[in-house]
Parts: structure tokens; C-alpha cells; sequence
DNA sequence: GATGAATGAGGATTCATTCAT
DNA sequence: TATGAATGAATCCTCATTCAT
């Protein structure tokens, strides 16, 4: 049920054994990725341990020498996703791109995400209702996350706003950004960047009226 | 695999047997009533058949009595709720609701949508991501219904854009509402009053620059 | 699991309260009536007793109102079949039939015996492989019937034979008989004919080399 | 539905996974054996999976690694026994056979299907009115097959014959072959012998009056 | 490490039978 | 009596997980 200490531990050590390390190390990317692709098409609940076995070409023992349970699968999966999106939210809320004006401000801030989910669909599919409580704690620190990223930013545009306030609006603008993802996931092509462009527009209109009081400081 | 007949049925014909009817009747009502409550808790696939008839009160064997599988029971329940959102959405669409000024067209149209969700939680739980046919037939019908209705306003509001253009806006309109909505059913008491007035925020900016060619029929 | 009492005492009383009685027996026609139907499309074990009472039109407590399980019933139907049967077997095997010519014996048995036989094809499901008990014991009371009254006209063929030897020449003739009565059952019009025309001289060449010693008692 | 692949084509390789695949084939062999006694004992409707592996002395799960449905093991069991029971007829309906005196044609071709099927009396219970079409489809396929064989036989007995004369012969031959056997499986020792014969002279008799048209290419 | 067979609890569904009305 | 709802044991089958090789 809980997290399993093995699986959290390893990234640290890289040190002895380094051939055996290596092939376990593919063996769990290649288990990794078919999870990925299974969980994408079915859905955490409906996929077993055994079609993600058999996705990854190795026999379902094989699986749990590396994975304790069908849980501890999605959980790292999601913990790699969410560690490379956290990186890369870091680089995209920038003090620098926070203070462009609007437009280019989410221009800054959305192509990245949109391009990430993009090409991390099964991202999206876990982190959506999974009902798994491994996956929906890392859902949570995604969430807080971006929504502590999101709630600076407004900081910035009404400074006199209760937080309470600011989480709110800061919850409704996640909300409006992952109802898009679905839209812009679920379409392809020019229909894609429309929803993009939609997306954007929603949230200019939404954020122009707060912006007024912006300190500056941009300049 | 499909609903039986005597389900479909019976709701035209209220004259003969009434005693034993109204027996079945009020067993079904119970059986919807407690699937209700497990799909809310535990969504579609992991609510199990027996857990339903448990909470219902009932042995397995009624609940097979009355719905040939458990597919069934979620198509009859989203289908009942649908019919009265339908018939909401009939009542809250009028005319005289469109041709009203914006912030008063988004409370009337609104308000009755949110509270019907806040009653009516399962009917959330159910039309997203159940995976079975029969329920994603009807969450289809639902949105498309909504759609339409959603397109109409539009039209109304920028004659001259494309049907492509309005068809997006529409759906994103709509994915806001749903994601508003999420954070609604999630919250109690002031705060839910206050997501309520966000997501009418929301759309109001986001709308109002398209308002401006507006024929003044409201008048 | 045994049969019933009371279903076999039912036939001697036929006095008191005529109008119930009446009913009653009207309704055990009707339910053994579709019972035979079903037996007939489903055999035994996969008839179940809800859809013997839905074909009778009346609900499955009706149905239990008058035999105790769903063993009762086919023991109820073969044993009113046996009793048919045994009342035609002893009009067919007469002195008069039996002292006839073979061919014309055989005509003078068996013509009776298949045109029965397609008229309530009903026996034949019951009797074959049931595996219950009750149906079994008729079945071999109706076997042992059978096999007395050829092992007798055998006698009067070849009357030095052990016993022994003419109870075996008789289950072989039965058996014929039955393989020959699945093929015309499962047959119609001219080629059902065929089949009992050649069941007859099958019969016919077996027999007549054992009849050479018999006695012209004929005459 | 159908039996899975893997099943049907595992006999031509024996090369590669020597070990696994060897424990594999035992338990496919121990399953079918079980299932054998239990379909003999209760019929294929009447047996549980659940008793069949407990007869193999094996969890369910493990029958069901090896077998997708209840069906696919007798189908499976059928189909190995049909395999055989097809080669047999092959050695057995051999010219030089068929050229016999009538005597020696019917010992040289029933003394080795009355053997075979003492020895696999499953074959003759699952034959039997299963009711399934898997084995439904083999129960014809078997009796095609001798059908054929036994049509062949009878051409060479009566050239002149018509098709359908000699189809209605061969139907009836198999039918007394199959009563027979019946009589045959529910006995033993002599009694056992004492039916073989009997049956023998009841399709000597039956032919030999049809033979002597047929050509004396036995010489 | 890898394999694939083994496990068994659990879930959907059926059906003979009983019971309240 | 008739009805049809109610029962629950039993059945087929699945799948996360373990184990012998």
C-alpha cells in the first residue's frame, strides 16, 4: 500500500556494481514505458500487471523483481513524469518571463506545460482519478506545486488580495488549464493550436482586469 | 446487453399491477439510491455488483432481479439523471434567459446547472471516465445536447464566426464549467459560493468581448 | 430429492371439492405442457424452472404451488408418458400381434411404438441421459418394461436359449430401436419413413434366422 | 471463444523452452485427464471448473492459465481423442481390410474401435449431447468422417445404390454401432464380449444380403 | 535475474427455491 | 391460489501476487 523505500532510495546510489545496476535500470525504464502506454489506453484500474508484463516483453515475475505492486508501478512512473515536470516548471516561471506583459507571460508559461503533456499522455491519464492514494499524493504535490507557481504569480497582479482569494482563483485557472489539456489532447493538428490559442485567450480575459494594479517592475 | 425491455417500458404504463409494481419500483429507486452512493465513493469499475446490493439491503440475486448487469445499472441511473438534466437545461435555455444582459443570462443559466450537480454528485461520478458504452453513449448524448445549446448562445453572440470556431468555443466553455464544477462539488458552504462566482467571472470576461455585436432583441 | 408423495397419491382421489381440483389439474397440464417444451429445446439440466413457468405464463410460485422442485416435475411428465406408453405397449404386444408372421409382427409393434414416440418427443429428452434419479428410475422401469415383453416374444422364437442369452439379444434390440428412433426424430416427411422402414429390416434379418424353430402356434 | 493459438500449435515445436514449457504440457495433460473422470462421471454441463481442478489437484487460476473457458477443455479433450480416433480409422479401413469376407471385415474393423473406445469412455460421454458447439462441431466432424468411411464400404457392397439410399444405410450402421457401444461401455468382462459379438451379427446379418453383388476382388 | 506456472480471494452472474402480499 | 420479489449458494472466470526452477 504504501511507497515502497527500495524504489525511493535508488536514484542516490549509482555507484557499485554498475553493470548489473545498468541492465535493471533499462529493465525498469522498458517496464516504465509500457506501464505508460498500457495505463494510457486503459486507464490505471483497468490495466493488469500481467498486460503491462507482457507490453514490456518479460514475464510477469519479472515485473515484480522490480516493483513490488501494481501501485508502486504508477507511483514511480508518475514520480518520474512529475520530477521532469517540475524541473521544467522551474525553468518556465521565471522571474524573467513572469514579468513580460500578459500575453507573452502565458505564451512563456503554457507552451512549455502543453508541449510536456503532449508528449506525456500518460501523465495525464494517471494523474487523473486513479483513486490510487500513492498516485493521488503525488497528484497533490503536483497540484500544490503548480498552484503555489500559480498564486505568485497572481500575488503580483493583486498584491491586496486575502490568500485565500488568490488559492481560489489559482485553483480555477489549473481548472481551466486542465479542462483545455483535455480538449487539446483529444484533438490533433490545427484544431490542437486552436484550443491552445483558446486556452490562452480564456486566461488573458480572465487575468487583464487584475493586472492593473502590476507593479512595473517589469520593465 | 442491452436495457431490457420492461425497464424502458414501464414508465408509460401506471394503470395494471400496482400493488407488486410499486414494490419493484421502490426496490429499483433503492438499488439506484445505493449504486448512487458506491459509484460516488468508489467510481464505476471498482463498485462491485454485491457491494451495491449490500448497500441497498438487499441479496445479490434482487439487484439481478431488477438490472441484467451492472452496466445496466449505471445506464439506467445516468439515463434518469439525464432526463432531468435535459429537462432542466429545456427550462433554463429560453429565450428570455439568452436575451438577457450577460451577468443575469450566466446566473440564470447557471445557477440551476450547478445546483442540479450539487444534488446530484453521482451523475458526475458516472459521465466522466466510466469506460463502458452504454455510459459514455449517454455522457455524449449530454454533452452534445449541451453543446448545442452552448453553440445557439454563441451564434447569437458573434453571427459571423464559423461553425468550427463556435463548435470550439462551445467546448471550451464547456470544459470550464466542468472543471469549475469539480472544484464546486469539492468544496462546502462559502467556499462552494465562491468557485460558483468565479467560474461566472471567468465567463463573463471571457464572453464579453464577443458580446458587443449582440443584436439589442432583449429589449 | 426423492419423489414426492403427495404428487403420487394425487390420481386416486377425484372426489371431493370438484371446482379446486379442476383447476388445479388443468394447471398441471398446462405446466407439464411447457415443461415437455422445454425439456424437449433445452433437455433436463438446462431447463430452468423459471422459464418452464414463464412458457406456462404463470410465475414461478405458481409453479411451485403444485411440484415441490424441478425434479418432480419431469418425474410427473415421464411418469404420465410411461403410463401411456405402457397402455399402448399393451395393446401392441398381443398373443394375436405376436403369433403374426415376423414382418408383419414387427409392423404391428413398432408402427405404434414411433408413431408415439413423434408425437411426444418429450420422452425421448426426459429418458435420455438426465442423470436425476426419479427420471432414471422411470426410465429403467419403462427399459425393464420393454425388455420383458421382447425377451418373451424372443422366448417364443428361440425357446432353448438361457435366459441370459435372450436378455442380452433384447437389450440389443432395444438399442437398435432407440438409435433408429433418434434418426427419425431427427428426420421428417419421406426420409423419417425410410429410417423406419430400415430400422424394420434390420430388425427383420436379425430375427429371422431365430425363428426357424418357432412354434406354428400362430395358426 | 475459440481455444487460444498457443494450444493448437504447440506440437509442432519441441526445440526451444525445453523445461517450462515440459512442466506446462504435464499440467495441460493432468487438467485434461481430470476433466476427463469428471465429464464422464457428470456429463460437461454438470461439471464445475472448479472441481476439475481440484480432480488435477490444481487451483482454478491454474486451470485458467492453461484453458480460456470450461468449453476449450472439452474441446481440447475431444479434439485429442478425435485425433486419434481419426488415425485409428485410417489403419483401419484399409483396402485390404475392406476386401474381406463380411466375417472378417467387421472383426478386423470394430474390434479396434470397440477397444478404443473402452478405453477412453470420456470420449463417448463428451460426444454425447454436450450442447456446446465447440464439441458439437467435433461430434460431427467424427461422425462426417465415419459416415464417410461406412458409405464407402456399403458402395462396394451395393454400386447400384443411390446416393441417399446408401447415406440413410450408413446412418442406421453407425446408429446400431453406437447403441452397441453403449450396452458394451456399461458392462464388463464377458457380458462386455458377449455384446461385441452380438453386435457383430447384427450387422452381419444387416449386410449380407446387400453383399452379394460385390466384387470378388477379395480373392 | 528471468521465467512462467501456481495460487486463491474476489467479482459478476444464475437459478432453484421461499415468502410476503 | 397466484404473484413476483427475495434469497443465497454455487458457478465461471480474473488478476494481483508468489514460488519453484
Amino acid at each position: 500500500m504504501a511507497v515502497p523505500e527500495e524504489k525511493r532510495a535508488r536514484p542516490a546510489e549509482k555507484v557499485a556494481a554498475p553493470r548489473r545496476q545498468a541492465r535493471g535500470e533499462r529493465r525498469i525504464a522498458q517496464l516504465l514505458e509500457a506501464a505508460a502506454g498500457v495505463f494510457c489506453r486503459s486507464g490505471y484500474a483497468a490495466a493488469s500487471t500481467n498486460s503491462i508484463a507482457r507490453e514490456a516483453g518479460v514475464s510477469p515475475g519479472t515485473l515484480y523483481q522490480f516493483f513490488p505492486n501494481k501501485e508502486a508501478i504508477a507511483v514511480e512512473l508518475g514520480g518520474r513524469l512529475l520530477e521532469q515536470a517540475n524541473e521544467m516548471h522551474g525553468q518556465v516561471f521565471l522571474p524573467e518571463n513572469l514579468a513580460k506583459p500578459l500575453p507573452e507571460l502565458l505564451d512563456a508559461v503554457l507552451d512549455p506545460l502543453i508541449e510536456f503533456q503532449c508528449e506525456n499522455p500518460a501523465f495525464w491519464a494517471l494523474m487523473h482519478g486513479s483513486g490510487v492514494p500513492g498516485i493521488t499524493q503525488e497528484h497533490d504535490a503536483l497540484h500544490a506545486g503548480m498552484l503555489t507557481r500559480v498564486e505568485s504569480v497572481l500575488r503580483s497582479f493583486c498584491p491586496d488580495d486575502a490568500p485565500d482569494g488568490l488559492h481560489l482563483k489559482a485553483n480555477v485557472i489549473l481548472g481551466i488549464f486542465k479542462s483545455s489539456m483535455d480538449l487539446i489532447l483529444a484533438s490533433e493538428g490545427e484544431e490542437r493550436a486552436a484550443y491552445a490559442t483558446e486556452l490562452k485567450t480564456v486566461l488573458l480575459r480572465y487575468l487583464e482586469p487584475m493586472e492593473v494594479t502590476r507593479s512595473p517592475s517589469a520593465h
